[in-house]
DNA sequence: AATGAATGAGTGTTCATTCAT
DNA sequence: CATGAATGAACACTCATTCAT
């Protein structure tokens, strides 16, 4: 329910009654409506962390292989409101509760960007332009398919545009594929 | 104070204090809270609308010019906090204010997706791929840059990693360049 | 902790940790909070009883050795802590108890008034002065060592002055003893 | 109202309704109702202030004279509800509001402990005693005073002994006299 | 038009009380 | 007999809203 209306437009007598137990009981668990809050982000953090935490290992190899995985790792999340609704609940909140900032960017935004750009450094057949920022590169990677997510996320109510997130993966993975090997097999040519 | 807190965190006395009227010249000018905030969100957002909706024209040449040209526009937007916070006002409010969702979908979003499919499509040094879709191809160009924009405004308050729009613009535009125009230059080779 | 803190400060929770049992515990041995806070009062002021209600007839004799004897009943009583409390508790809820008032009233207060009235009416060196209310003698005689107990339990946890029961029982017996001995002392001369 | 139930047992509610505001707008005035109770218990206090602060000269001269005008400065305040119901709150709540007590003590308490002491110093007709504790003069002074104005605040719902406060300043007031004049006056003789 | 004092419905929080185990 | 999890009525406190001036 936080995720859905937000820390305050959340009544604690709605979170009782969807958890069917009275307004009394959350406080036998809970000091306030703001360590309930923090119980909640936390967790549902905690279970994203195991994902975005994952050992790069298992996405090294050849890039053309290991592009089109780490996006498609964004194709089924969409299918689960929760996750939408956590990012957009981390968005709205991040400025009132600059704590769960920290650690949703500690724990979840940057391991996530710095596995990819990982992965990405690690791809032998890229050609290494040292230029190029790997965090940036994260962006590049998976910037689409956040804001396929995002989009859905915040669209959702109203009848719009839905795109299609697996459809964007492929093609997107393709493209970068393309632009990331371009110099390298232009230089084989 | 609306797009810092969100709607129901953000408080009249406050947002008086700060117009330095007293609470009730509010309600001189705005019937309830809610209305004031939809004319907030309305204005701040039809400020952005001359330029989401911007005619597709100039935008219109080959895509090695153009490209850079359309995520360069990024470039600006994250120095003026103003626009980050609108941005994360439309995600964290959407649910809770569908009418505004509507608008900003219809206004904003799809404007700036399709003016960005459009100048795509129309680009002529594009191989023709059939299986793309163009507002999908539009999520390829802008999300790192939409990404990185929100990165920003939901970490702004902390001390993280703040990507640097300008650089990603730039690496961004010619890894697509390459993808975009990959088989293209692979015919021609 | 009623004597302390006051029946409404006192929490249940508070009193059972410090007994040691579990707050559902206090309902198996009492109705209510109240009936507790009764039993508690009725028991305090018991133990009293027994001293209040003494008989007066240990305390016959020549004023000069019963009045010394009377105030230095109260010599020992701050030094428990406990009776201090107990009487701050009786002024501070009687309002709200009138049962306990009359209780207190009718075997603690007007007892102790009585017996001390008593005593003094009793004794035979006293010249009889009819104008005397004895009832307001008894309030001569003890009030200054009831006030002394109230100072101590008032201030209790600040650092302030301390009365010294002790020389204030021995001075004002002295005083007392010169007063009332007066007319008859100066019959004699 | 504090005065009478307690700082815990009075509803806020029912302070509104008596000052015929509503609830709100208690919290227009005070931001807690800590902070109310403060106030009012400042106030309470101040009012006493000017009585217990008096300037002593006024009561310089012969003992005789001095000290029965410093009892029968009791027993106009009985008459008023209000001082004996600010006493019985200061007794009741000194150890949950030790603030109060400081001010209570330092302001009201002490000073009147002292005024007592130092007039009966500077009577020029008492035998100088030096074992004698002044301030525990005053408590020999206004103790049974002191002890009357509690008796009746305790026991004011009930129906019980009412101590006449006149009769007892009278009395006690001669028998003072009579007590601290007594070696004086033999020496005379 | 602007104010700011007053409002009261709404919400977070407390805590005496219950009861299945 | 003892527990402690659960309760919900009661209460402190907030804040959008009103309105006389």
């Amino acid at each position: 329910m936080f995720a859905e209306k937000g820390f305050a437009a959340t009544r604690l007598e709605d979170v009782a009654r969807r958890a069917d137990v009275s307004k009394g009981t959350i406080y036998v668990y809970f000091e306030t409506k703001e360590a309930l809050f923090r119980a909640v982000a936390r967790e549902a953090l905690g279970k994203r962390l195991s994902r975005a935490g994952d050992p790069g290992t298992q996405f090294d190899g050849p890039l053309s292989e290991v592009l089109p995985r780490l996006v498609s790792r964004f194709v089924g999340i969409p299918a689960e409101t929760r996750a939408q609704a956590i990012v957009r609940m981390v968005i709205a909140e991040a400025h009132n509760f600059p704590d769960l900032a920290r650690i949703w960017h500690d724990e979840v935004a940057m391991p996530l960007i710095d596995q990819i750009a990982g992965v990405i450094e690690r791809s032998q057949d890229l050609d290494d332009d040292p230029s190029r920022d790997p965090r940036l590169l994260a962006f590049s990677v998976i910037g689409p398919l956040v804001m396929a997510l995002l989009h859905r996320a915040t669209f959702n109510a109203i009848d719009g545009f839905v795109p299609d997130v697996e459809a964007l993966a492929a093609q997107h993975a393709q493209i970068l594929l393309g632009g990331l090997l371009d110099k390298h097999k232009r230089k084989n040519n």
